[in-house]
RNA sequence: GCCCCUGUGGCGGAAUGGUAGACGCGGCAGACUCAAAAUCUGUUGCCCUCACAGGCGUGCUGGUUCGAGUCCGGCCAGGGGCACCA
């Protein structure tokens, strides 16, 4: 009997869906559409396992919904500006673009060798002038739409990647690429005003309800809405200040009030106190990078201005300035309570201002009650309040602000965390801003009819700075509206610009606009969108922003992107550190006995800690040489198995060798079942054994539908496992022909998941047809469901026995059965039962 | 610090409040083989037992229920998100 020869195998069927185009997508159908999408990859030059992972979960949810008739997008495309690409350039001295179509070329042969069933007529890169000249009428009209500003304002500067980012690119006080504390510094630069659209994301979460909880949730934090109240003070020089709080129920604890360093008020006091100045000076020096916060004291300045409480005139609070109240949330001056905020009370420790509790425990006595180290943030009664004893925290809330809203001296607002979207960077390689500086109209844009903005094609890298804007000529253009001499902006876009609406560019790659409406009509939102949990807030935040954008500008009806969300786990494997504590490949390492050594050596080597593959830790493998060995449908196979796609998956070299083995192992089932007779062959009546294989088919087909609608791979792969195992037992004594139906089915089954396979198996079993125009198998409810079932019998909870009873059978019958088992009367011990429940089809339990 | 998620055999993991451990890996025993690989068959949570029969088991601890891996409370451990956001 012949091996399967995977490599030959899925040359071949690649080859031929390619030459009969199946998966060339067409617009216009009268069948259901669904358009399946996976996060475009980065052309970083090879597709790695994350890729694998991520495409095969697409691939087998488009090629499923394909085969139940749904007309399925599924397309690809390459996320393609971005630094790696500058870096190569200054390294190798290559050109970005020659190196990043270099790369796409590489990985789309990679991909193509996965066989996925992907659209290619429809593929771009964001690099494509074709691309980012609509991207560039986008910006435009964003900015005419108001959607868009510039403006000054404290940004993240990278110091080792040259350029501003996002508040959403900072984590942890660092650049999300390079790592590097980030600084802060004043620019001019290019915002989406994202804000604009604060509530509605935020409410509209809500309703996806095919997301992860915990993405909804990220982003709902991330957005971070809270009600409080804005209120003025009255100052002692007769100005006034607004604070905002929510937490206005604590008013009558206020013992100071403070001001950020950055507000305009401190900044004009410092103008006339050098102390104060050297203050505001020092506190920008503080970096915002994580320890910097952590291990900053709480310091605060005295103006030696007063503020007057808004319910005592007689009531003075001292007026800080304070390091750790921020500009740029509410209106960078707050009121201090130090007893319920833990901040406040490191302020009002450290500079001896009263603690006086104002909200006090159901257990505490008012009158004794006292703050230690900790501010007392919880619930119960207000105390020490005037007018608001007795109150619990909310009517507190409300009367405050009825009464301060009385002296039209309050406002309920509500304020958020989410700050506007900053997009401009200081890189050559990306989407060119098309806007022009005049210096006598101001901020120009391009003209529609000037469209593209194109890169130079050579770009110098030396030095540092933006090569755009050292660029002798580039930026130097006439005014489009006076025609004077003017300058460009030499920022480009965030990439993630790139990746916020290449989704519906997909719909219609060809369209003369940004966005067919007509295809967009038709195709968004995307049914299902499949990608890494890395971009929960970033990517999928900007993308959902975007789309509210293109639906104000008329290109889509859809607000929403992404119907379907789903967020898979890394690839990760296991670590090889030597006794000098150097990583060692896993190509390097062999194991003996549950050690493992360098290869033709005795050396040992730790097995450390599975961990996301990475070049740093060298516990990569390149999924080349594992499709090499054992063929694409291996790789996939392993990619669903066993691990719940959610969830991080081990590799391993044992696990892609038992798939190899099950694909060997289908092979001889089909080479077996060959000379059977067909499906369709009169058997007489089928019982016994025969209709159990029967059944058990119709119930793989049952399961496994079931399990890939609902993206349980693994479970899906468990139930084909089952109906192999059931396979393989039939012997002679069923016929041939239900025999040869039930693999049938299991190749039919196995489409999605090992479509090469799937195809030669189809193919030896005599079929002219390819699989992937076959329809997915049909369940027959009546044989799903057996008429005889298994049913467990429990005294006191504890099983002490199983039944084979009819289906339905009614519930006296069913007690008498269960009671004249034998374990159930040994359990008895003669003892008449007390209750007996009966669940029917289900369960039976005695409590004696 | 705040918010969230997850704890099940040697391992990956199954299980609408109803027979815990499906399926896969690994282990053990056997068949085939001169031998090995591959393949096939059986077996495999733990304890006691020759066996039958029992007992114990889903991080710990209470509770709800005829019945809890699943629901509720408290704890412990691991992971993630946010983090001077008033």
């Amino acid at each position: 009997m012949a091996r399967y020869n995977a490599t030959e195998s899925e040359q071949h069927w690649q080859a031929v869906w390619d030459e009969r185009q199946c998966f060339v997508t067409s617009n216009d159908s009268a069948r259901p559409k669904c358009y399946v999408l996976e996060m475009f990859p980065y052309p970083s030059g090879r597709i790695h396992m994350g890729h694998v992972r991520n495409y095969t979960m697409g691939d087998v949810l488009a090629r499923f919904r394909r085969a139940q008739g749904y007309n399925v997008l599924h397309p690809m495309g390459w996320d393609a500006f971005g630094l790696p690409a500058e870096n190569a350039a200054r390294e190798k001295g290559v050109n970005p673009r020659d190196w990043t179509y270099a790369n796409i070329d590489a990985m789309r042969a990679q991909l193509k060798q996965m066989g996925l069933a992907i659209d290619w007529t429809r593929e771009f890169a964001t690099c494509d002038p074709d691309y980012y000249k609509h991207q560039q009428r986008l910006f435009i009209e964003f900015y005419k739409a108001g959607l868009v500003y510039r403006a000054e304002a404290d940004v993240n500067w990278d110091p080792v990647d040259h350029t501003v980012l996002a508040n959403e690119q900072v984590i942890d006080g660092r650049g999300w690429r390079s790592g590097a504390p980030v600084e802060r510094r004043k620019l001019s630069q290019w915002f989406f005003k994202i804000t604009a659209y604060t509530d509605e994301l935020l409410n509209a979460l809500d309703r996806l309800d095919r997301w992860p909880d915990k993405v909804r949730l990220m982003q709902k934090n991330w957005i971070g809405r809270s009600e409080g109240l804005r209120f003025s003070f009255n100052l002692s020089n007769g100005e006034t200040v607004d604070v905002f709080s929510t937490r206005p129920d604590t008013l009558f604890g206020a013992s100071f009030v403070a001001l950020s360093p950055d507000h305009p008020l401190a900044e004009r006091l410092a103008k006339h106190d050098a102390k104060l100045a050297e203050f505001v000076a020092e506190c920008g020096r503080v970096g915002t990078a994580e320890e910097a916060i952590e291990t900053a004291e709480k310091m605060g300045y005295d103006t030696g201005l007063t503020a007057t409480h808004p319910f005592d005139a007689d009531w003075q609070l001292p007026v800080y300035v304070a390091n750790f109240v921020l500009m740029a949330y509410g209106t960078g001056a707050i009121f201090g309570c130090p007893a319920h905020d833990q901040r406040d009370l490191e302020f009002a420790r450290k500079y001896g201002l009263p603690v006086l509790p104002v909200v006090v425990p159901e257990s505490a006595d008012p009158k004794t009650f006292e703050i230690g180290k900790e501010a007392y943030v919880g619930p119960r009664r207000l105390a020490n309040s005037r007018f608001l004893d007795g109150m619990d925290v909310e009517s507190a809330k409300n009367e405050v602000a009825k009464r301060l809203e009385a002296q039209g001296k309050a406002e309920r607002t509500v304020h958020y965390r989410l700050r506007d979207w900053l997009v401009s960077r200081q890189r050559p390689w990306g989407c060119p801003i098309p806007m022009i500086r005049c210096g006598k109209c101001g901020l120009v844009p391009v003209k529609e009819s000037d469209l593209p903005v194109l890169l130079p094609d050579e770009l110098q890298f030396k030095g540092a700075g933006n090569p755009l804007d050292s660029h002798p000529t580039w930026k130097h253009v006439a005014c489009p509206q006076c025609d004077g001499a003017a300058e460009r902006e030499t920022d480009t876009c965030d990439t993630f610009v790139d990746s916020s609406w290449y989704f519906a560019r997909f719909c219609d790659t060809r369209a003369d606009g940004p966005v067919s409406r007509k295809a967009a009509d038709y195709w968004l939102p995307v049914d299902q969108y499949i990608g890494g949990i890395e971009h929960a807030i970033l990517h999928l935040l900007y993308a959902r922003f975007f789309t509210r954008g293109l639906h104000r500008l008329g290109y889509t009806d859809v607000d929403e992107p992404f119907a379907g969300l789903f967020t898979q786990g890394m690839v990760c494997h296991e670590t090889y550190k030597t006794a000098a504590g150097e990583w060692v490949e896993p190509v390097d390492v062999h194991k003996r006995g549950g050690h493992a050594f360098l290869n033709g050596t005795d050396t040992e080597v730790a097995v450390g800690h599975s961990e996301k593959m990475s070049k740093s830790k060298k516990n990569v493998i390149a999924p080349e040489t594992i499709i090499d060995q054992y063929g694409a449908d291996t790789i996939r196979w392993f990619m669903l198995s066993d691990t719940p796609p959610e969830r991080d998956v081990d590799w391993s070299a044992e696990g892609a060798e038992t798939c190899w083995k099950f694909a060997q192992r289908i092979w001889r089932l089909v080479e077996e079942a060959k000379d059977l007779p067909p499906p369709r062959t009169p058997v007489g009546n089928v019982e016994g054994a025969a209709l159990e294989l029967r059944r058990a088919t119709h119930r793989a087909i049952a399961a496994v539908t079931d399990d890939l609608e609902n993206l349980r791979f693994n479970r899906a792969v468990a139930q084909i496992y089952t109906l192999t195992n059931t396979i393989s037992a039939a012997d002679a004594s069923i016929p041939g022909a239900i025999r040869r139906k039930a693999l049938e089915t299991l190749v039919l089954l196995i489409g999605p998941m090992m479509p090469h396979l799937a195809e030669s198996g189809w193919q030896a079993l005599g079929h002219d047809a390819l699989v992937v125009d076959e329809s997915w198998p049909k369940a027959d409810p009546d044989l799903v469901r057996s008429d005889s079932i298994t049913i467990a019998v429990q005294v006191n909870g504890k099983l002490r026995g199983t039944m084979e009873i009819a289906r339905g059978m009614e519930k006296p019958l069913v007690e008498a059965a269960a009671l004249a088992l034998e374990p159930v009367s040994r359990a008895l011990e003669g003892k008449a039962p007390k209750r007996v429940i009966v669940v029917p089809d289900r369960i039976v339990n005695i409590v004696a």
